[in-house]
DNA sequence: TGTACATCAGTGAACGCGCGTTCACTGATGTAC
DNA sequence: TGTACATCAGTGAACGCGCGTTCACTGATGTAC
């Protein structure tokens, strides 16, 4: 049979969406876009998409639920090239910012989303916490993270720039061994913080 | 003569109405409320707005420039009641941290514009910058800011609590000086850095 | 001090727009027998 | 293998809405003479 015309049905329309998504996030900003126009650039009409989404909202939720992943999947992965835990981190913090400064609007996205409806695995906040703790440092995880996440920001942004691209790298890893000398030996005692996304202590 | 109506002429509709938008941003979220409701709050036709902006998008603009000024004011000030580097740094750092705290949204606004139109003075950047170049760390004021800055975010964002509100001062720093004391001694070469805001280098 | 008049800062109606969401529907798929 | 039928995943028209911005206007203010 020959088959010209397009499918009834999508096929896997769900993720289809949140590609499209994705997509005009990276190109018009985390706001500038609609449901409508996802929907049609998958060349679907508008509310084929609420079969799979309850509402805009909670598609962009699922959408940042799979930006996070990836990230915790990416820096889990860059960790997993070194023996020595320091060099474990820098690897982890200099993931996490590359990422910001490669995909702003949708890192920006990602953690600017209130309620992320579901855990998420890996999530990157865990997979630095493991490191933390063979240092004995669990406590502090929230302020390695903070020094991460803020360069991460000040780049996605666009506050900060560096003129020279393989900058990043080196003033991210300077950043993590800072932090992580100026907290050696340092035991606590350490806050009781709460995460969002874990309910980590 | 009895002046009971109210007056045709506002007064200052261009304060009133950046006082407007900035309670709404409070109270809805950065991008939650209209110029029209901005001039409904205040009492006056959504048109009469442009006779002070040029578009929804120069007031905002405008509130995000004010917003960063008051923070910048408060950080000098509360450097100003210290006197060694140290304790002026930290002292910078908490109260750029409590105010993402205790105004999340309308310190989310203030960093979050792109454009920002016009010089900010006293930019919290170049306040922190004077204390760093007292210390010959001049060049690495985008790593201590960066540290700040994600402390901020995280909690502004909600992505970090703590369940003691005294816990923020002492984390603030806490990380400050681990910045600090990880980078000193510390010489360089230091990154090509531009920062929004500011021309330095 | 009084008057003419330019300027300023409001009004209010109207514009076109695209949005999220609902609804009754229909075409395609897959399962039971 | 063929047929009946339930279920699933689309369509397309319509809804009400509030938005930013424009325009011709008018009331109030302040200055020149």
């Amino acid at each position: 049979v020959l088959r010209l015309r397009v499918p009834y049905h999508h096929g896997d329309l769900r993720v289809a969406l949140l590609d499209a998504a994705e997509e005009l996030v990276r190109s018009r900003g985390v706001d500038g876009w609609s449901l409508r126009e996802a929907s049609a650039q998958v060349g679907v009409s508008p509310s084929a998409a609420y079969h799979h989404f309850a509402s805009r909202d909670a598609l962009v939720r699922a959408l940042s639920h799979r930006i996070i992943n990836r990230i915790g999947t990416a820096i889990r992965d860059a960790a997993a090239a070194f023996d020595d835990p320091g060099s474990r981190i820098v690897a982890i913090g200099q993931t996490y910012v590359r990422f910001a400064l490669d995909d702003p609007a949708v890192w920006r996205l990602a953690f600017g989303v209130d309620d992320p409806e579901a855990p998420i695995s890996p999530h990157p906040h865990d997979i630095l916490a493991a490191e933390l703790d063979r240092l004995d440092l669990g406590g502090a995880v929230f302020l390695l993270w903070a020094a991460m996440h803020g360069l991460a920001t000040l780049l996605a942004d666009g506050l900060l720039r560096f003129d020279d691209p393989a900058a990043v790298d080196v003033e991210a890893e300077r950043l993590v061994r800072a932090v992580l000398s100026g907290l050696a030996g340092q035991s606590g005692p350490w806050p009781m913080v709460r995460s969002a996304y874990t309910d980590r202590q």
